[in-house]
RNA sequence: GCGCCUGUAGCUCAGCUGGAUAGAGCAACGGACUUCUAAUCCGUAGGUCGGGGGUUCGAAUCCCUUCAGGCGUGCCA
């Protein structure tokens, strides 16, 4: 409709140039937009304002040219006026509106589908979390965007890999084999001291009972460092296992498990090193070897290569993020929790470096999630190992609810996560706001065909004419503005846009039912009512799919 | 100190990327089930968009400045 309304202010234009009402052909962008009040029409435009300087004319004079060089030709616009400073407010035929539901009904679950991407590769590595405990809250929120967002680019056109890139080397994986060493060694009563830098939790003692139950004493008998090689060995084998069950069980899957190690047995990681320093991008100081970051904006260099000779995570990742542009993606997305947020200038440097623009490369950093139960905080200290858990969080108030309520927020805000309030089943949890709708319809539907024998609703342009209550129009603008909602929240990587998109339309639609009832005993207004709560449902359910969320016809 | 994020109704947050009189939900108060699911709806009340400057026809939105909170600022990951 707005492109519609677009059309006839840019032909009204153009004509009102050539009768010489209007002084340039110097047209800025036309922009419509819906007001917020009722009074205001349904469509107006600012244009004659913003044209007021080129033209050397009165932005009130502008919008007269405009307006009486408008044709109508499929009678869309009812009325038109010029209102305050110079807005051009369109008041658009009742209807003009429902011949838009037939575009969502053939469209079915491909409406709101774009090709903005244009098939373009993009890839979304989100979650990653190190394979040394099971995921938190706050992994959830980063598996739910980045799911969110994987879903909405696909569905805008783009080629979208899903990927998890394992930490399987390092320090922190000889930290956990260690730790998991000494929680076996104590099942022997031998005395331990159990350092503070080590994996607290519990986790750790039933990885250790586990390896006593298969492998007996023979650790003990080994060599240490072997013995800790493989404690670390099973335990993030064991850990990435559980990671990917929770994950799994929260409705996420990966194109591809990248392991770090990888990047070292094929010997990029080194080679990569050797191109930058013959580049003197990568120098040596102080018996470490840095990488000039602040080249590219960053605060100071960054130690690639250890004085210990041991590289750092940004060396592989480095080289991680190389290969990922080589494999052929001409976008790159990173989900990462904002405690990381001072790595991007690096990350971006070694993209920069490895010739690629930064704007290839995007963070999507997720804030913090406070979790909450009854109002009061849940306990999350990483140190003690007593956190709250994903698999906890996702057993106690189900997979819809959570994932709902990590993309009820933009990420870049802190989430106040309530257990016992994702767990009401009462309009303050707004899951069952969205998929009560959904329920709802279907079973208008079930009760239409039981007891009035409707099995199909089609397009009927006569029937659709009695479409006219101001809750229809209302929703059929509504659900029009969809595919913009799900544009946008492509372009901008926001899936809370989809969110509340749905909130409102559900809100419309709950008023629409309290209001009006669907099945009437008049069999035309039955049927369009029909053919409008259907094209409901089905946006309802494509919203919620991209979501991650499901849309049940039964609650 | 420096960097990033956030300050909008009592609370939790939206605000379509500069538009007209700033919107929801919760909490409070008052109503609606012999009806297609009351997991719902209707109404009332609630605001100096943290403060101060600037940019322009027009600012919650952009710029500067200031205050407050969170996070970061390792040859850890």
């Amino acid at each position: 409709m707005k492109r519609k309304v677009e059309n006839l202010i840019n032909n009204a234009l153009e004509k009102a140039y050539k009768n010489g009402d209007l002084l340039s052909s110097n047209f800025p962008e036309t922009e419509v937009e819906e007001p917020k009040i009722g009074s205001q029409g349904d469509l107006s435009t600012n244009i004659a304002m913003k044209m007021a300087k080129i033209q050397k004319m009165s932005p009130r004079k502008i919008a007269e040219a405009i307006l009486s060089n408008v044709e109508n030709p499929d009678n869309i616009v009812a009325k038109m006026e010029i209102a305050g400073p110079g807005f051009i407010n369109f008041f658009i035929n009742t209807l003009a509106w429902h011949p838009f539901l037939k575009k969502i009904h053939d469209e079915d679950t491909g409406y709101g589908a774009s090709n903005i991407g244009q098939g373009r590769r993009i890839q979304v590595e989100f979650v990653s979390a190190n394979p040394t405990g099971p995921l938190h809250v706050g992994h959830g929120r980063g598996a739910a965007v980045g799911d969110a967002v994987a879903n909405i680019l696909a569905y805008c056109g783009y080629d979208v890999q899903r990927e998890y890139y394992v930490n399987d080397s390092g320090r922190q994986i000889r930290t956990l084999g260690l730790s998991v060493f000494l929680r076996y060694r104590e099942l022997f009563d031998q005395n331990i001291i159990f350092p503070d830098d080590c994996y607290q939790g519990e986790y750790i003692k039933d990885l250790a009972e586990t390896i006593k139950a298969e492998n007996g004493r023979k650790l003990l008998e080994k060599d240490e460092e072997q013995a800790v090689e493989f404690c670390a060995r099973f335990a993030a084998s064991t850990i990435l296992k559980g990671i990917e069950t929770d994950l799994a069980d929260f409705g996420i899957s990966f194109d591809r498990w990248y392991n770090e190690q990888s990047l070292f047995d094929s010997g990029r990681v080194d080679t990569i090193i050797r191109e930058l320093k013959d580049k003197g991008i990568i120098y040596e100081k102080d018996g470490a070897n840095w990488f000039r970051t602040t080249d590219y904006g960053d605060e100071k260099d960054r130690v690639v290569i250890r004085e210990n000779g041991l590289t750092t995570y940004f060396a592989s990742d480095i080289a991680y993020h190389k290969e990922k542009f080589e494999r052929g993606f001409t976008r790159v997305i990173d989900v990462w929790g904002a405690d990381h947020h001072g790595y991007i200038p690096r990350i971006t440097a070694s993209v920069q470096a490895a010739g690629y623009d930064k704007n290839q490369f995007n963070v999507i950093l997720i804030q913090l999630v406070n979790l909450l139960r009854g109002g009061k905080p849940a306990s999350m200290s990483t140190r003690s190992g007593e956190f709250v858990t994903l698999k906890n969080v996702v057993d106690e108030v189900g997979r819809d609810a959570a994932r709902f309520i990590f993309l009820t927020r933009h990420y870049e805000s802190p989430l106040d996560f309530d257990l016992e309030l994702a767990r009401k089943q009462t309009n303050e949890n707004p899951v069952y706001y969205v998929q009560y709708v959904h329920a709802r319809i279907s079973s208008i539907l079930k009760k239409g065909k039981k007891e009035k024998g409707i099995t199909h609703v089609s397009w009927n342009e006569k029937a659709l004419s009695g479409l006219t209550e101001p809750e229809e129009i209302q929703i059929i603008r509504q659900l029009i503005g969809y595919p913009e909602t799900v544009k946008a929240s492509a372009e901008l990587m926001e899936p809370h846009r989809i969110t509340y998109f749905l909130m409102n339309l559900a809100s419309s639609f709950h008023s629409y039912y309290n209001k009006h009832k669907v099945l009437t005993d008049d069999p035309d207004l039955t049927e369009a009512r029909l053919y409008l709560v259907l094209a409901v449902k089905k946006i309802i359910r494509n919203g919620l799919t991209l979501l991650g969320v499901s849309a049940p016809d039964k609650m």
